[in-house]
DNA sequence: TTGTCTGCAAAATATTTGCAGGGAA
DNA sequence: TTCCCTGCAAATATTTTGCAGACAA
């Protein structure tokens, strides 16, 4: 098992990643510090993601089109607005019992499952005359 | 509306998707098509693949990785092996009151969910030696 | 004829990686 | 000292798109 060091860039992503709640995405968590970072690298944002995202400070997220971050570290669901790609939290249960149903079906060793729900957030809705 | 044109590109593309089980990637059926013809390319199998799901000849399902087809285009959830990367269909029931409950608690539209497992095939286990 | 579709190539998007030097422990 | 980490650039991987010509209807 790896030593792991602390580097202030690390240190940085972190911060800029736990301050915000709207799911960004590793090139836009690199945007946002490259202002005043102008010599941190894409590189050392998406490797230090991913390795926060392991040792449990932050929750990646499979989203179409780009990986989000998740500073919300338990258990809990989203939502993918189609129209605008904007990702929002949603605090369903968690089923376990999901998962044993599908190793039984399938013979699966099944660590877990995540649900994705798509559809339309309130922003977009109000764009469209609440249509 | 568009009206479609059947072109003889579409009808093996849709062919090669429908003949096999293992949910292919685009690129995939792009290399299972290409040594009998040569000319195919890419782009026109990314378009037609998406073109065949719009249409509901498909499902296309958002994977780690990349998307895959799915002949079954009805409502059934996947599994994602971490191991080989295969997916294999779990037939769990579709849960309706989840949709309405994350339109209540976000305030969003919701048009429907999917669900993802994740976990380990019976061919990468039996590599362990069942461990 | 009309206008969608194709092949090709280049572009766009998202992410990973090789490498040489830097710095935390 | 060790060896993990960084910046940089190039590479990968997946998917989309502009264009001119082909072809289905």
């Amino acid at each position: 098992m790896k030593r792991r060091r602390n580097t202030w860039q690390r240190e940085i992503i972190l911060q800029a990643a736990v301050e915000r709640c709207d799911h960004p995405t590793a090139d836009q968590i690199y945007l946002a510090l490259a202002p005043e970072y102008p010599r941190i690298s894409r590189g050392t944002v998406y490797r230090n993601l991913k390795l926060l995202s392991e040792s449990g400070q932050l929750q990646q997220l499979k989203i179409p089109g780009a990986d989000r971050f998740d500073r919300r570290v338990e258990q809990h669901s989203h939502l993918y607005c189609v129209r605008c790609q904007s990702v929002c939290d949603v605090d369903t249960p968690y089923d376990a019992g999901l998962d044993e149903q599908a190793a039984r079906e399938t013979g699966c060793r099944v660590t877990g499952h995540y649900v994705l729900f798509q559809g339309v957030c309130p922003a977009c809705l109000a764009q469209d005359g609440n249509g």
